[in-house]
Formats: structure tokens, C-alpha cells, sequence
DNA sequence: AATACAATCTATCAATCGCTTGAATGATGG
DNA sequence: CCATCATTCAAGCGATTGATAGATTGTATT
């Protein structure tokens, strides 16, 4: 009985180990950003990331075997996606356990903001209601393709290249709330300061539209 | 703007992957998962674990690089523990993506049960309620020293080892739920498969102490 | 069938990892 | 101050990883 939950005990931590050790590298969790937004194929992937076409799908597969992602084939293509909401998850607890106990990413993020009320971000709670009440203006800062194939309710889509020209669309009337992939894109955290800087009342969502997604929130488009 | 934007998002990938990776490895998580029952020296860990003290000291520095463990000295030993109750987030979010998605896991899982009502674990809050209303004995099935440091309250605490000799120091009277260190400490199983074999009604906490202890709820001693 | 393209496989190489061994450091107690 | 114990350091090793380049498989287009 001991012996054999040693035997099981080996068995859950090594399967575990293969979880944790697949999300734990830079390039592939650049990669499962990107998957968090949607279906992608290797090329596509690749060139987001700036891989290899090889590179890229040999950590594909890895994080396959790992059970992170599925893949499916479409024609010539070979689409990849997160296997499953709870890797959002995942994504969220390194997120959260890098942010309180690594000093660099502390640095980085305190680094985009001074003033430290202008730190709050928006919650999605809050962003619900006010979305409904009609007291806020959201800003998508994603590549427009991503803004493509899904949005938040009534959302303007700004990429960040364009942010500097387009900036004169948004209306002062209304706090605006940017949004991006995630709680740590950084385009977001970019457009507010820009925004701001410009005169604007600005904040961000506290995280992105594949968490808005999961938690089953309406989604345009 | 684009290009700081895009060394920025390589140092938070890179943080994010040094952290996923020091959970990677199924040593550093069995150490984990002890350090999630409170401090341990190098020493302790490396003997629970099956390590070389140097080997298991070695580790025990690249989890603290990465900003999951903190140590503190104490006398002439080293005391290291979760720098955070991030770290068991992320602990919990590794095992539901393996649980998910990972096909050996499930059939550990459900291998230490056949029927598909006995696989309901109860969760913290009927616990909570089920403890003050009394219908329900508590069982701790970790080692004697952990439960001396810490337990739910009126938990009987019996180790694996003694549970065939003890059986029947429990009631029959009430409900059985027992507990271990956290949801894939495989001695609730088996304590449960036993209680059972024996006639008793049993079940399993969805989890263990460290969340229990998270959560906020009564520790006793 | 012939071609083009997406993706994977294979071989290779440098870099890193995990572990062992033995020596060095730090703290404690006679 | 010396002996002891806990921990870390340093060197060395075999195994694994991450990346590249070139060949191969599979699918659609003509």
C-alpha cells in the first residue's frame, strides 16, 4: 500500500513536472498568448514569435504531449489551441506568482506607471456594469486581425502602431478602459500612458479578452 | 516604442518561463508539496523527498531564484518555505491542467475509485458547514509532525501506516472525511478505500490543509 | 501526374540540466 | 579553539534540451 502510492505519488508529480516544465519556456509561452486569443496555425505562430517554422512546431508538440494544446487538422493547415480554459489558468498563476515574488517583473510593471492610484486597474466586474450603463468608452489594442474574430461589446479597435495617429477618434466625454490579450500584454499598459499623456482619463482592464471569454462574458462578433 | 514594447514582453516571458520552469521538475514539486505544510530545513526535505542533501539544496536554490521559496536562517539550519500563497495557486492550476488534459493523470485518479458518486469529494465550504453542525468526523491522515503543527479542528489524526491497526478508534456513528496535504496527496484515497472496505462511510476533501489554511478558515494548534 | 505549400521528421551541435563526489563555509556547543 | 553538524560550493559526468538545416510526408491546386 506505501509501496504502491510511492509508485503513484512518482506518477503525479512527473506527469505534473512535464506540465509545468512545457509552459516553461519564453517562446512558447509567447506562443500561448497568442493561442489564448484564438486558433492558430504553425506558420502563423512562427512568425509571431519569431521562430522557425521547425522551431516553432517542435514546441508545439512538445506542449502537445504535455496536454496544453490540441491540434486539428483543416485542409493543409494544422490549427493549434489551448486545450482547455484551465490553462488560462496556469497562465495566470505563473502571471501572479512572477509578479509578487520576481523582482525584475515587479520592476517592469511599477516601471509603466508612477502614480500609484493610476495603477488600479479596471476589474471585469466593474467593466460589465459600466459597460451597460454606458460611462465608458473601451479601447481593443490588438492587432486587428485578433479584433477580427472577437471583441468586447461596442469596443474601438486602435493597434498600437496607429495609436499615436488615431488618437484624436476617441471621444473626451468618457473614461476610456484599453484592453489587450492579457494581464501582462504590455500594449495595453502603452495606450493608457499614451492616452493620458494626451489628456485623457484612462485606465486598464486588469486583464484580457481570453479571460473576459472564459468567464463567459458577451463577446462581439 | 514598438521596440521597447518587445524587450519588454521578452523579460516578462522570461521571467514568467524561470518561474514555470522551477516548478518543472518532479523532485522540486514533491518539495513543493511539503513546504506547502509549512517550513522545512534542506535536511528534512531531502530525507521526505528520497535527495542527496546537496542535491536537494541545489534545487531548493533554483526554486528560490525563480521566486517561488524564500529562506530564512535559524540557528545552524536553513529553513526554507512558499514565498506566497501564489505558489499554491500555481501548484493547483499545474494538477487541474494535468487532471484535464494529461491522460495518465486520469487514470490515477479514477483508478483509486470505480464507482462514479464515490469520486464527489466534498468540498471546503460543506465542510465548514457539516464541522459546526457535528455531523461529520475529520480525519488527518499526514505524519504525526505535521499534524502537530497544524490541523482542522477535532481533526483525529491516524498515518497511513497505523490506519489498519486504528480502524477502530473512528465512530460509525457519523460520516468519515479525511484530508492530506493537498488535492493529489494519494493517502486521503487510500484512507477512504480502506474506511470503506471496513463499512464505513467515507469520503475524501477536495483538497488539503495548505488550501484549507489559505482560505482562511480555523486552524486548530 | 506534377507542382506548391504546410508541417513534421532526422541528424547534428552547443548549451544546459540533474546528479554525484569531495571540499569549503557557517553556526553551535563543549 | 576545536569538533560537529547543516548547508553550500565547485568540478565533472552523462543525459537532455533548443536550435538549425535539409530531407520527407501529407494535402490541395493545376
Amino acid at each position: 500500500m506505501t509501496k504502491s502510492s510511492r509508485g503513484i505519488k512518482a506518477i503525479l508529480h512527473a506527469s505534473f513536472a512535464e506540465v509545468a516544465k512545457a509552459a516553461g519556456h519564453p517562446h512558447r509561452l509567447a506562443m500561448l498568448e497568442h493561442l489564448a486569443q484564438g486558433e492558430r496555425n504553425v506558420d502563423t505562430l512562427a512568425d509571431k514569435v519569431g521562430l522557425t517554422v521547425a522551431n516553432a512546431s517542435q514546441h508545439l508538440q512538445s506542449m502537445r504531449r504535455a496536454g496544453l494544446v490540441t491540434a486539428r487538422r483543416e485542409g493543409k493547415f494544422t490549427l493549434y489551441r489551448l486545450s482547455d480554459d484551465s490553462v488560462l489558468d496556469l497562465l495566470d498563476a505563473i502571471g501572479r506568482v512572477a509578479k509578487r515574488n520576481v523582482a525584475e517583473v515587479q520592476q517592469v510593471v511599477s516601471g509603466y506607471f508612477n502614480a500609484r492610484d493610476a495603477m488600479e486597474p479596471v476589474s471585469r466586474g466593474e467593466l460589465r456594469k459600466r459597460l451597460s450603463s454606458g460611462t465608458v468608452t473601451v479601447l481593443d489594442v490588438r492587432p486587428a486581425e485578433e479584433f477580427a474574430l472577437g471583441h468586447l461589446p461596442g469596443a474601438i479597435n486602435i493597434p498600437p502602431a496607429e495609436m499615436k495617429r488615431r488618437l484624436k477618434e476617441l471621444p473626451h466625454s468618457k473614461e476610456i478602459v484599453a484592453y489587450c490579450r492579457g494581464p501582462y500584454c504590455v500594449f495595453a499598459f502603452e495606450a493608457v500612458a499614451a492616452l493620458r499623456a494626451a489628456g485623457y482619463k484612462a485606465r486598464r482592464l486588469e486583464d484580457g479578452l481570453p479571460q473576459w471569454r472564459a468567464a463567459r462574458l458577451p463577446v462581439e462578433q
